[in-house]
DNA sequence: AGGAATTTGTGCGTATGTATC
DNA sequence: AGATACATACGCACAAATTCC
């Protein structure tokens, strides 16, 4: 660390050493990818392009799309292009014994853990929001909307409101949901989630929020925007979950 | 099938269409180790002349070489030579090939993907504070601390503070630190991170957050804890990070 | 059917950076 | 400090497979 003769400032910037280039690329592409900016089995531009368009010679965009063929990620066919490759294994229906019912839900008390369980605030029948993306293949123009108070161990930690295609059902009863959402898909509805997707992002508690939810609305809190798929690929369930972090924490493990 | 205007005769003996060079001299070496005329930690002549020897250029050659310590037969090491690998096999994740080296940073750009980069704010020496759980083993009373202002694609969307134990290197400067540093851990420090668990709640910029980053001191944003632990299972690294939720999000997909 | 255009695969040569000895 | 050797990167030429007209 230089000592410096001038009086002490804001603290300097250093550009820490960067990765090869063909390095960047293919991490680049393969955010993209994961990101979904490309669908599966889409073709990518031609090498010509990319190295134009990624500001790299061929060769080194030729490496970054080698490197993510033998990962996987990408199927080079000579003669005809580099396409993406889908996640092509999608898991048969969920056996009971095979997966954790409250596998998709990420909240957790500060000590661990928790069991989830949830009151029902108001279920509607509205039409869809044009704001919501491309909901259940287009089937039906309208969707339930679901509010409820979500507890972990009888302490409400969060409030939730959830978006889901209205075609597998013409009406329904606040009494015919599930507590377990998910498992209702599964066993009422007639699909499951095989994939969800979540934004963290810091949001307001909605005005609807009920008085036993501690955080007042109005009030700064983290804010979770979940799409969720079924094993089709078809987006069927769009959320907003509100938390309150002074309880409970959005938990995530990777390995 | 074309017919020859000569009378019938012996079949004509066609020579196969050979296989590309590369591969005959992946091959060639792979026959040669196999058959003994390498020992094993032997160092191959160098790349310039086994490109004399083989009558190949030196490019083919390195993609031979390279087949090869992808397969685990050979090992590579940057100014000291290609060495032949004996049986034992206790190689690392193998950087390139195994995985995505951001494959754990979690944040993305509203439009999806982005490449992640980074400037470093300060590097320091530390006792481990006494907040932060059990660190490397305990080995060492010191740990580093590390501030870095984080882009995608060229803006600023985080600030973040790592903590990882000082057991590895006595001393380490700026110029030491890679961009990546998981894979500064993997290459330098000898241990990779295998397991992280993230923990999200609504913090507060810290007030050393440089004059960059968009979001003022104070102010409340999305805030990351993680834990990162090494393939051992020792916890190495613990680290926050302040998230402006303005121009990228916490991203988390499951499946 | 055929031929042109496109796109990836293979191979060559070179220059420069960086780690090792 | 200098030499050696691998790593990265650029650019070009041609081959082979595919696609399209």
């Amino acid at each position: 660390m230089p000592i410096s003769s001038q009086p002490s400032m804001a603290p300097q910037l250093t550009p820490a050493k960067p990765l090869p280039l063909f390095l960047r690329l293919a991490e680049l592409l393969a955010r993209g990818i994961a990101a979904g900016h490309y669908q599966a089995g889409e073709r990518l531009a031609p090498e010509s392009e990319l190295s134009l368009s990624l500001n790299a010679s061929v060769g080194t965009v030729r490496k970054a799309l080698a490197l993510l063929e033998s990962r996987g990620l990408l199927e080079r066919k000579q003669g005809s292009g580099t396409y993406v490759r889908g996640r092509e294994q999608d898991s048969p229906p969920s056996q009971t014994a095979s997966r954790n019912i409250y596998e998709f839900f990420r909240l957790e008390l500060e000590s661990g853990g928790g069991l989830p369980s949830a009151l029902l605030i108001d279920l509607k029948k509205v039409r869809k929001p044009a704001a919501v993306p491309t909901f259940g293949g287009g089937a039906s123009p309208f969707c339930y909307r679901l509010r409820r108070l979500r507890f972990l161990n009888e302490t409400p930690v969060a409030v939730e409101e959830i978006w889901f295609d209205a075609r597998h059902r013409e009406h329904l009863r606040i009494e015919d949901l599930d507590e377990a959402l998910y498992h209702f898909y599964e066993t009422e509805l007639g699909f499951w989630i095989s994939r969800a997707e979540d934004r963290l992002k810091v949001g307001r508690v909605p005005d609807w929020s009920p008085a036993q939810f501690q955080l007042a609305p109005g009030q700064a809190c983290c804010k979770i925007e979940r799409k969720a798929w079924s094993s089709g690929g078809t987006l069927e369930e769009f959320s907003n979950t509100w938390v309150d972090t002074r309880l409970a924490h959005y938990v995530a493990r990777w390995s």
